[in-house]
RNA sequence: GGAAGAGUGCCCGAGUGGUUAAAGGGGACGGACUGUAAAUCCGUUGACUCAGUCUACGUUGGUUCGAAUCCAACCUCUUCCA
């Protein structure tokens, strides 16, 4: 398997990005001989972008660096219908100005990625709606619909989990396979694009493209799909401390961030190390190895690795920097995440569930009540077993006050 | 258009007149053990000014002392027929 020639494909390889591939031997060439142009379609269904995404980004990442054109694609157009694969009941629709802003936030994290210009390998940024927006609908249907067979569709795996459980799949949704293989047509007739990247998820509608493009007439379209994700113990990436890993700064913090890195389970450090940093394979090698308590180590550099990327190295070290004080030394860190409020209301004294509801760390009182009950609370380190507890400015310890739930959520109080 | 069936808490799924804020499972959160890991064990899991009150079983009405449970209409979905 691990044959290849072309340096893209290789390296996909070593670092465990390749779940399935059309024809392995004649896709290798084409990427040892030429610069090929690849595209990744991306879903505007939130307004960022989160870890689930990061290794399609990292795959854009490495096609640049091995001299490949990446491009991406925003699905503005495609965003209208929505992709019914392997989801078990309709999503709603989105409005136009959701797609819109969905996708001015998801267009903001390839930069960090990616080189963007003029030249042959120079990354673009495209939206569907350019072209699936004035489509006129039965001039589609003869040039397009006509290649697509309605038995061939249902017989796919990614509809079949809908159609078992008896859920309704939409006319409207159905026809999102057609829309996204066309796109994959329209790619190549508009900047040569050979390959269509994606998720394991996504080889049915990639290798819909790929018959549409032999109907068509596109020389041969190839399919790289990468191994949906989970971490070892079985849980789907990007979950962490309550909330999604949303790549957007505004959307998750740096430190937010790299806590999530940190927290990776010892099994998986190797694995996410060649995944998402571009650390060479014998240094991960040796991470890796390491056994105990030594692996945290390893966390850490993976931590660091992979927020530095995204959200620059300085903002890395500072997240770092700050976890360290708070979990390794217990003593306060500036820089976790806080709270304002007002310093005549803190004279008067404020309820510390009302505080921790404030703070995010719980959604109602009554979440706060029940983790004061478990004794999840804690103010500056001490736990709180009264749930009329009142904070005042005497609570203050080096201008602020510590609100912890649970060991690993911090928030910080400060006065203003 | 006709017929039959379904709609329960974050998800799945019990429940067919009262002791049901609703069994069970999953997930999530907290605690213990550790290494800010996994596994395991324990607890919690509608809201509130928690003594008590309020809101909840597709929607709106109705029957009843009392309804998730019965009735009517409506909405949505599924299957079969036209």
């Amino acid at each position: 398997m691990s044959g290849f020639k072309s340096d893209f494909l290789a390296t996909l390889s070593q670092r465990g990005f390749i779940h399935q591939v059309s024809d392995e031997r004649g896709l290798d060439e084409l990427y040892a001989k030429e610069s090929v142009p690849t595209y990744i379609g991306f879903d505007p269904t939130a307004s960022s972008l989160h870890v689930g995404g990061l290794i399609q980004i990292m795959l854009l990442k490495w096609l640049q660096e091995t001299g490949h054109k990446p491009i991406a694609l925003m699905g503005g157009g495609t965003g209208m219908v929505g992709d019914p694969s392997f989801k078990d009941e309709a999503r709603k629709l989105m409005t136009l100005d959701t797609i819109q802003s969905n996708i001015d936030g998801i267009q903001q994290v390839f930069s960090k990625y990616l080189k963007f210009g003029g030249d042959k390998s120079d990354a673009l940024i495209v939206n569907n709606a350019d072209w699936l927006a004035p489509i006129n609908y039965l001039e589609f249907l003869r040039d397009v619909g006509q290649h697509f067979s309605v038995n061939r569709m249902l017989s796919f795996d990614s509809v079949k989990l809908r159609l078992e459980r008896e859920q309704s799949l939409s006319f409207l949704e159905f026809n999102y396979m057609i829309l996204q293989a066309y796109d994959f047509v329209e790619l190549n007739k508009r900047y040569g694009v050979r390959v269509q990247m994606g998720g394991s998820d996504q080889w049915g509608n990639i290798v819909n493209g790929i018959d549409l493009g032999h109907r068509m007439g596109t020389p041969q379209l190839y399919a790289i799909t990468t191994p949906l994700l989970t971490t070892s113990s079985g849980v789907k990436m990007g979950k962490s401390l309550g909330g999604a890993v949303w790549l957007n700064a505004d959307m998750l913090a740096p430190y937010g961030f790299w806590q999530y890195w940190r927290n990776t389970e010892d099994a998986d450090v190797g694995r996410f190390l060649k995944l998402y940093t571009m650390m060479p394979l014998d240094e991960i090698e040796r991470l890796a190895s390491l056994g105990g308590a030594e692996i945290n180590e390893a966390k850490k550099i993976l931590a660091t690795e992979i927020t530095a990327m995204l959200h620059g190295r300085e903002a890395a070290l500072e997240a770092e920097e700050t976890a360290r004080k708070t979990f390794e030394e217990g003593a306060l860190a500036d820089n976790l995440p806080s709270i304002e409020v007002s310093t005549s209301e803190l004279k008067s004294g404020l309820g510390v569930l009302a505080l921790f509801v404030q703070a995010g760390l719980c959604a109602t009182n009554s979440e706060a009540r029940r983790q004061v009950k478990g004794g999840g609370v804690r103010v500056n380190d001490k736990t709180v077993s009264d749930e009329r507890a009142t904070l005042t400015d005497a609570d203050l310890t080096d201008g602020v006050i510590k609100l912890s739930l649970g060991k690993k959520k911090h928030v910080l109080v400060r006065p203003i």
